[in-house]
DNA sequence: CGGTTTTGACCTGCGC
DNA sequence: GCGCAGGTCAAAACCG
């Protein structure tokens, strides 16, 4: 299956003109390599040279839309802090509770912030958050304008939604191997659009998070390549709680500013984001998408060797439990 | 009955 | 300016 993926992924050349920057996660004992992703809801691009099979290389495009997963976990690297990527106040930076992985920065040496113990709700993270639900309400109001306003208040309006609709919101996307094109992820979505996407028999869904004035969506599709991949691209950052009635609650956090909700499995060592491999084992890789770039894991055998490195985190019991089937199919006695 | 999904229409950005 | 593709809206249908 992985060299599928491998295949897959070469069918794109590498973009040399996109900003980047790269980290490196130190994930001893692991078979994984990590790809570059240019565009998750179109193309893909690939770069392996740095990749072995301690190390999961993070390429990260265009740092002002989309963020490396170090970046989205502890809101810095060390060119461009979260803050300052997406204009957040240093006050709202993303914070990981206890979580600590071991991140380097390939480029320059730097290193990534350490995990901070922050678990306050930023709210001008909010307000960036925001900013963009603003964006999207621009069409609503733009309309609204056209009815009310005289001409050159619909110019002064349609400039101020234009120059608003520049800012973009940090994305993250992963793919997964599943069945299911929505994936629980402990949140609560609405689907509120659907649309074919071009050169591709799967149509694209689009969700928004159901909580009030939560910014958060995503887009789920799956790739034309591998019709049993499911790609997620989520953009925005959740302003509450993961809701406490949902499982898959790590998970979910991962994608929370605010990271409140403790992992479900105590922290093992050092290494890659357990939260991640432990809540989604099917996932395969993951990265940031859409118009701009992103960046890719690709986890490499996901069945036998992958389990053994979950044995490593924690107990896989708990995980049969987490992860639905068929990914970890439960044994009937 | 309230929340969610479906789906055609509409808007916007972008390339030609 | 035009056409295309991506993204969103919103009314109707659906569902528990």
């Amino acid at each position: 299956m992985s060299e599928d993926f491998t295949d897959f992924f070469y069918h794109q050349p590498f973009h040399d003109d996109q900003r980047r920057t790269t980290a490196t996660f130190t994930y001893p004992g692991s078979h994984s390599s990590a790809y570059a992703a240019n565009d998750l809801s179109s193309t893909f691009s690939a770069d392996h040279s740095s990749a072995d099979n301690n190390n999961i290389n993070l390429q990260m495009f265009d740092p002002t839309t989309y963020v490396s997963f170090a970046e989205f976990l502890h809101g810095s690297n060390d060119h461009n802090s979260f803050s300052d990527a997406f204009g957040l106040s240093p006050s709202s930076s993303v914070a990981v509770e206890e979580q600590a992985p071991a991140v380097e920065a390939a480029r320059g040496g730097g290193e990534t912030t350490p995990a901070t113990p922050n678990s306050s709700i930023s709210s001008s993270s909010a307000e960036a958050a925001a900013g963009d639900e603003d964006s999207n309400k621009g069409k609503k109001e733009v309309k609204e304008t056209l009815e009310d306003a005289e001409d050159d208040t619909k110019k002064d309006s349609k400039a101020k939604k234009k120059a608003e609709k520049k800012q973009r919101q940090p994305r993250f996307a992963f793919m997964t191997k599943s069945e299911v094109d929505h994936l629980e992820d402990g949140y609560r979505w609405r689907k509120y659009g659907q649309k074919a996407v071009k050169n591709s028999p799967y149509p694209r869904s689009y969700y928004r998070c159901t909580t009030q004035k939560c910014p958060v969506k995503k887009r789920v599709e799956r790739s034309f390549q591998d019709p049993s991949i499911v790609i997620t691209t989520y953009e925005g950052q959740h302003n509450h709680h993961v809701p406490a009635t949902l499982r898959g609650n790590a998970a979910a956090a991962m994608f929370a500013p605010s990271m409140l909700t403790p992992p479900l499995i105590p922290p093992e060592g050092q290494g890659f984001p357990q939260e991640l491999l432990l809540q989604m084992p099917h996932l395969i890789y993951g990265g940031g998408g859409g118009g701009g770039g992103g960046c890719v894991f690709h986890q490499q055998n996901i069945s036998a060797p992958l389990h053994e490195q979950f044995h490593q985190f924690g107990d896989y019991g708990l995980l049969q439990d987490i992860i639905p089937d068929p990914v970890f199919p439960k044994e009937e006695p």
